[in-house]
DNA sequence: ATTGATTGTCTTGATGTCGAGACACTTCCA
DNA sequence: TGGAAGTGTCTCGACATCAAGACAATCAAT
């Protein structure tokens, strides 16, 4: 199979139909004079982004958690042991501003999930780190976010797979 | 060159780095049993997707109007003449509440860009209509932004912003 | 040592969104 | 023709977020 994805594809787009398709249409009959081939790709991972929210969602309140609350979690849970960031570092990670952390951490505070220490190098400072509960729990989502993404990607074969992930990484790289 | 665009992708992608790389190796520190191909691809599309925010918010500001109040005006421009939809089919093709929508038009209302009448064939019923105004801002704002999209895809090949659009395609496909 | 600038965190007020419910009109069926 | 169910829109209360500013501790330079 990995051999004949690429005309699989060709065959798969000519076949396949999807919310865009016919968005690229209404404006294609409206303002026909415009190159709409960016909305081929960039509407697309917009819609891609929200459903996966939704999806996101779906797999975490399985596990009785909020996406807001992995999002903190997962940095903390990345940071390696023994599992402690700062507020600073962890809005820089999660891309929220520093009101809505002290937010998020008085939230997770109250679960039982992360514990705020005085930072011992920082007198101005705070560590946040997770709790044994907190690990079991992101662990437990995160699990579960695979698991979910997983099947989103079911049909498309490995090799489209990486290419896909490769052409998404040329985007991304002049943001990061 | 577009005979060897497979191999160009391979090189970049050996070359090139971007946030997503960092964040997979570093679950892969803490979590060397899962699979973490999900995330290549998936992280990817929700991080470009909040770029892809703050750039059309960028451009929409250069011209006088915010990324929900495009989002409105859009919806009614590709509707085509007379440019008028329900409240209703609005809050379908932008994927927000009622509630939001009712506040969203009462606003547009307020900056004289849309303006709402009465459905002649339901008495229940209110269309949204687009002023002249309304649609001038909506043609202006909406070259800005496939310019600006344009922009973020200068890198890429023709042949692979084709097969980013297929690859997408069919991920979004069974949402549709 | 003292001053000034910087850094890190939290507080406050405003805003946009959601979800649930209210209300009006319409459609269907007896 | 009458009543019940359905549809379309709006109102209201709760909530998470943001932006700006306040406050405390640290660092750098004289």
């Amino acid at each position: 199979m990995s051999r004949f994805s690429t005309a699989f594809v060709v065959w798969q787009n000519a076949a396949m139909r999807d919310e865009v398709d016919d968005l690229v249409e209404a404006w294609g009959r409206e303002r026909g004079d415009l190159d709409l081939d960016p909305v081929e790709v960039f509407s697309r991972i917009s819609r891609l982004s929200r459903h996966l929210d939704l999806a996101r969602r779906d797999a975490f309140t399985a596990h009785g958690i909020e996406s807001w609350e992995f999002d903190v979690l997962a940095a903390l849970r990345r940071a390696g042991e023994p599992y402690e960031l700062s507020p600073g570092r962890l809005l820089r990670e999660t891309l929220v501003t520093s009101g809505t952390m002290t937010n998020r951490v008085d939230r997770l505070t109250d679960r039982g999930l992360v514990q705020r220490l005085p930072d011992p190098h920082d007198r101005r400072g705070v560590l946040v780190r997770l709790t044994v509960e907190g690990k079991a729990a992101v662990d437990g989502a995160f699990e579960a976010l695979l698991a979910a993404e997983a099947d989103l990607l079911a049909d498309l074969p490995d090799e489209d797979r990486a290419r896909l992930a490769g052409l998404l990484r040329q985007l991304l790289a002049p943001f990061s």
